[in-house]
DNA sequence: GAGGTTTTGTAGCGATCACTAGGAAACCAT
DNA sequence: ATGGTTTCCTAGTGATCGCTACAAAACCTC
């Protein structure tokens, strides 16, 4: 039975000649450029510095190369929602996440646009499951969003009347959305001014 | 010299054997559902009922093709903008947008979502140029409201201090978002009720 | 060292990509 | 009928797709 120690652990056999983070790191910001399809093998062997028996060593395919570098990117999905369900007030949860995203689509070091948001929109039947997999992220982070949007309303921080669903949905096509502009080329300023009109118009009890 | 004359002419050769606007149409809903990349020839030939010479000599090549195809889905580029432009107000222009929007990615006789949005979102390297002409679609589409809104904004119907940039950004982000929802399986209920707090949020000047 | 294990690069698998050469077929005008 | 013109289908082009068989190389334990 062979060891499933950590990695740090000394296994037998010719120990890996690259640095695995790294190389995921390369292929996550090649991805986040062009996307899932029109991200090929050979593109990603030649940032990563790999051949292709290395990669699929290393990572199994495409397919869950690219899952890794979407877990990477997000810094885990468990830690998103977590952060949302522990926010002060539904309207923190909301504003971070569209500041958040903001920021992210609009880096000097990165492609513009969001790696969750655009790398995988329209799909050949081929990727139909692996859009389903990012489409799953997309609506667990909203539901982790309109659950405690729930919350609040109960609490009465927000008027009773309020619809999650809604406001969920609206902050969620709202960062959709300026992941496109930034790819259209929206700077960053105008995307946190539309942050700042999405949350202006924010439900507010009577004081 | 040959006839440029209007294609209801006979001319002299062997006549088209299939329906150039139904073959448009039937290419358009397959790059509607699959987008750009993902849809190939041999798809397209295949929906569209002629072989690949026949397409070639009809519509160009792919990117032509799929240019005409977007024509063709937004019903004219300056159809649009005139709309905007001849609007009784701002607000009725972004509300229209807005709900043909919704309307538009959750038909039940189309795939969800909206072609312009999300037909090319990310892409290789070879079809950067076929993107940056669907941004430029964009772009022009969201100037046409961000000058409409402008106007409101001289004639006093909108509060003086109204960022037109910001409105219509918000505009476009929840159009392009809202495309992305409705693939990830949004309702057209869900999207309209998004509309509705939208415009709910759009700004008045005091009575 | 010997034997076992894992990674390495080379080289190439069959399938698909966008696209087209070439010649038969179907129309027009004369 | 005949010549001119245009479209038709067949059959491919070279390039790239995701992925892998294979054997040499580099490590471990013993």
């Amino acid at each position: 039975m062979k060891s499933t120690a950590a990695s740090t652990t000394k296994r037998a056999g010719r120990p890996l000649s690259f640095d695995r983070d790294a190389a995921l790191d390369s292929a996550m910001h090649l991805f986040w450029r062009h996307g899932y399809e029109a991200t090929s093998i050979a593109d990603l062997t030649r940032v990563m510095g790999i051949t292709p028996p290395s990669l699929y060593a290393a990572f199994g395919d495409k397919r869950r190369l690219f899952l890794e570098a979407v877990q990477r990117y997000l810094g885990g999905l468990d830690a998103i929602e977590q952060k949302i369900a522990e926010a002060p007030t539904a309207h923190d949860a909301a504003r971070d996440l569209l500041v958040a995203a903001a920021l992210g689509d609009t880096r000097d070091d990165a492609p513009p646009g969001c790696l969750l948001a655009s790398s995988l929109v329209s799909s050949s039947t081929e990727a139909d499951a692996v859009r389903e997999s990012l489409a799953a992220i997309r609506r667990s982070i909203e539901a982790a969003l309109r659950a405690r949007i729930e919350r609040d309303i109960r609490e009465g921080i927000l008027p009773s009347g309020s619809d999650a669903e809604i406001l969920a949905g609206h902050v969620f096509a709202v960062i959709q959305g300026m992941s496109t502009l930034a790819k259209d080329g929206a700077s960053r300023t105008k995307l946190l001014g539309i942050v700042d009109r999405v949350m202006a118009s924010w439900p507010q009890t009577d004081p």
